[in-house]
DNA sequence: CATAAAACTGACTGATCAATCAGTCAAGGA
DNA sequence: TCCTTGACTGATTGATCAGTCAGTTTTATG
């Protein structure tokens, strides 16, 4: 791995852990073991590091989301569901980093000044809430999910998984122990009304 | 209004819209037109004047969430989550710097290791969560609310209503919009399954 | 009015930190 | 071997900012 990839990561981590102020470029520079003038070869501000890093966690989650998809067969929209919101916790789980990071507040106060950082979120959140509004069009289709505006019951789902998960980030509770809840309330509130 | 309130909600509004670390005690100084030492002389540090300002946040949110079940009689508990879920929507939109302060992650860090910050975000928490729980058992008792763990399904919906706010806190969606999406996905998940 | 306490001020300090820059070092090609 | 180029470094700078302090002003009280 080269030392800019190197820098990348010891960002990512810290920005995520500690938060974009927080993190001193002097801890990046421990971390990689290099001296803190170099960082500065390799990137033109901390600023710019942090686009990178935003933008390499948007393309990983990304590639990410592509496979939930496609990878496999569903019997209907409901199932399809299900499985998003068990590969979102999944996907919480496996790289909390990148969720700790999106649920601080300086991305989105940086989307609203910088065009790259608007650009990297609103992917990865269009990304997420298009998947959940394509598999509720899907089960409109089959039958299994109720009629009415796709889009907005993707939103609905989509703030009820990320709340839970946030829940995870900030220490409240643990994600885990609501997972049979969040499982059923979703297809409550999704299945046709009898 | 004595100095020292101004101080702090000068700096409520600040740490709420900027950010702990972001927010200056020069920008406080400056908005209450008083110098900058005169803050250090109400407060001994600026950790101090945050756990100060979100005291009063969750003083204030506790009195109005005391009134939100007592004022009125609601006809079964499904009415009462309604109006709690109404509730939620309306004091989010009338304090937003409540909820731009809540759903940063600064308190929650510094709530780890900050009795008096824990105590308080605590108590907002559970504040909500146990409102939603007893509604959620007098639906129970009444028969308008499915059977269950009350507090589990009492977190999840608070984290589906709370992730709504939260879209409208980092811009990313007007809460409003989906208002009716969020009641009926709300009665859904709750009501018994015919 | 006298006086003490409370409120307030301006100048300063020390620490932190992003960013700069002049220069060193190592690898590879001619 | 020399030279070029990219990677890297140490020393430094300038700005920011929480917090201090010695002293002044205001306010309340007897």
């Amino acid at each position: 791995m080269s030392k800019k990839d190197e820098i990348l990561r010891a960002a990512a981590y810290l920005f995520a852990t500690k938060g974009f102020k927080e993190a001193s470029m002097a801890e990046v520079a421990a971390m990689t073991a290099t001296a803190g003038s170099n960082i500065f070869y390799h990137f033109k501000t901390k600023e710019d590091i942090f686009l990178a890093v935003l933008k390499t966690i948007k393309d990983d989650m990304l590639t990410q989301m592509e496979s939930l998809l496609s990878d496999q067969q569903f019997t209907c929209g409901m199932r399809m569901i299900e499985h998003l919101v068990a590969s979102y916790l999944g996907m919480a789980e496996s790289n909390p980093n990148w969720f700790m990071l999106l649920h601080r507040s300086y991305p989105h106060e940086l989307a609203a000044v910088n065009p790259s950082c608007r650009e990297s979120l609103a992917a990865i959140y269009e990304g997420f809430i298009d998947l959940f509004e394509r598999a509720i069009r899907a089960g409109q289709e089959d039958g299994s999910v109720t009629k009415g505006s796709a889009r907005k019951k993707a939103m609905v789902v989509f703030a009820m998984v990320d709340g839970v998960v946030r829940f995870d980030t900030h220490h409240l509770y643990e994600a885990g122990a609501l997972y049979d809840e969040l499982m059923n309330s979703c297809q409550c509130m999704l299945k046709p009304s009898a």
